[in-house]
RNA sequence: GAGAGUGUAGCUCAGUCGGUUAGAGCGCCAGGUUGUGGCCCUGGAGGUCGUGGGUUCGAGACCCAUCACUCUCCCCA
């Protein structure tokens, strides 16, 4: 059997899924998607889409060279050997270089992108991370960097949870600083760990030569005394960074929107700058359990060869989402037909169609027994799909225009004009 | 890239010390009712025991390899 490969996987009707595997149920990605959208209207955010390939380059440039990004993506050459290409892995990098290439800075005001796809990293799969996996993310670029760009963002992010009954969720917010503070910060940082690297675990050691910052992150247990006693980056943060990060603290109070503050959280990649926050989700999730992350990138698009333009951008993952949300959110999205028709015999078998066809025009959605199935067949796969009512069509019917409608939840029936069940059905 | 665990019917799982024809529950199919689903009763189908090798008189079980899944480390754009 061929199947799919390694940290991939079909999404398919929650009935036919694997208990457990909820990040394969359409009707959560349904609701996940639907929810999004609704959002990102009600803040006038529109929609994006790029390239699933982009050159490697825009990646490698993006994120810089220094990082394992490299090995982690998936890559090929065309051809002619003439262009290495890569398979996005992530999407922050193709907005902007979209909003380059198609000129958008030309237009006035800020510019409010949001994208939902797929996206591929060459890791091992474990809980909430898979090779190809989706990402719903916002890009907010322009020549502005107010606070209140990310306050509102923030304010959308909550609604959208609180929509989606995902309540156990924790904002984490720091300030990575800019370029005129974070290399003072870094020195004292080095400094600062000199006498404690003895006691720091290897990979703290190694990070101390590759990415400084990152020493902070680390999650190792005996790390943590010596870790808590290094420089914060909010203590030293220049004024303007320091400005910015106390108006968006009271913006985010104005609005009663919790947050906390976490000096030792960095982002991994060289463009981030001021603010870098993550999303925490609850425990449905394993160690994956960053459910959201994103923060300001002010000097990105120069990187990429625009004109300097500021941003701030989230980007959260839709399998951990999917993950978190309530046990009961497939029941709630279900997308069962609403009517079921059986017929018995060949004449009532070309009226159902026909009648079929006049229900569907009027927007009702109506499966009709292909199969020719019995009677008592054809109610029991009415139930098993779990449509709302069934309509029983047989000679009876045919003479009268009239016809048995059956509501399964209360089993009870009664017979019905047509327009009398265009009008029940188009009620529910 | 590293480690650990798991892999038996569509699903969840049992399978003793290596021993006859591999089981259960649920689901599925048929019948009990030729115009009525769920509950009940009766019967039935469905398995190369992940795959390939090996040990053995004999392997679902033991060994090796491999693939996949799960979780962790790593990394996190």
């Amino acid at each position: 059997m061929i199947e799919t490969v390694e940290g991939t996987f079909d999404v398919l009707p929650a009935r036919f899924v694997k208990p457990n595997r909820v990040y394969q149920q359409i009707e959560r990605w349904h609701l996940v998607e639907s929810a999004a959208r609704e959002a990102f209207r009600r803040y006038g955010i529109e929609e994006i889409r790029t390239p699933i390939i982009e050159k490697l380059e825009l990646f490698e440039r993006g994120v810089g060279t220094e990082t394992d990004v490299n090995k982690e993506m998936f890559t090929f050459e065309t051809r002619e050997g003439s262009e290495r290409i890569a398979l996005r892995p992530e999407s922050t990098a193709s907005v902007v270089r979209a909003y380059i290439q198609n000129g958008l800075f030309n237009h006035t005001g800020l510019t409010k992108l949001y994208y939902i796809g797929a996206q591929f990293r060459h890791e091992r799969p474990q809980k909430g991370r898979y090779r190809q996996f989706a990402q719903l993310g916002v890009e907010i670029i322009g020549q502005s960097d107010s606070p209140a760009i990310e306050a509102e963002v923030f304010e959308m992010l909550t609604w959208f949870f609180k929509e989606l009954g995902i309540s156990d969720t924790q904002l984490l917010l720091n300030s990575v600083g800019d370029e005129k503070c974070r290399p003072n910060f870094i020195a004292k940082l080095k400094e600062s760990l000199k006498d404690k690297l003895p006691h720091l675990c290897g990979n703290c050691h190694r990070r101390y030569e590759t990415n400084p910052l990152r020493v902070l992150d680390c999650k190792v247990e005996s790390c943590q005394p010596y870790l808590n006693q290094l420089p914060r980056l909010t203590d030293m943060l220049c004024e303007e960074c320091d400005a910015h990060f106390k108006e968006l603290c009271a913006m985010l109070d104005e609005r009663a929107i919790a947050y906390r503050i976490t000096p030792r959280l960095v982002r991994g990649l060289d463009y981030y700058t001021k603010t870098a926050f993550e999303i925490v989700g609850g425990g449905k999730l394993g160690s994956q359990n960053t459910i959201v992350g994103g923060g300001r990138y002010d000097g990105l698009s120069e990187i990429l060869g625009g004109p300097p333009t500021k941003g701030f951008g989230f980007a959260s993952g839709i399998e951990r989402i999917l993950i978190s949300l309530p046990d009961d959110s497939v029941a709630r999205a279900k997308e069962s037909p609403a009517l079921f028709i059986a017929y018995l015999g060949d004449a009532a078998r070309k009226h159902s169609f026909a009648l079929a066809r006049r229900l569907r025009e009027e927007g009702v959605s109506v499966v009709v027994d292909l199969e020719g199935r019995k009677l008592k067949k054809a109610l029991a796969l009415a139930d098993n799909l779990g449509a709302n009512y069934a309509l029983i069509i047989g000679d009876n019917e045919i003479q009268s225009q009239s016809y048995t409608l059956r509501d399964m939840q209360k089993s009870a029936q009664k017979t019905c004009s047509e327009a009398e069940i265009i009008a029940i059905l188009k009620k529910d």
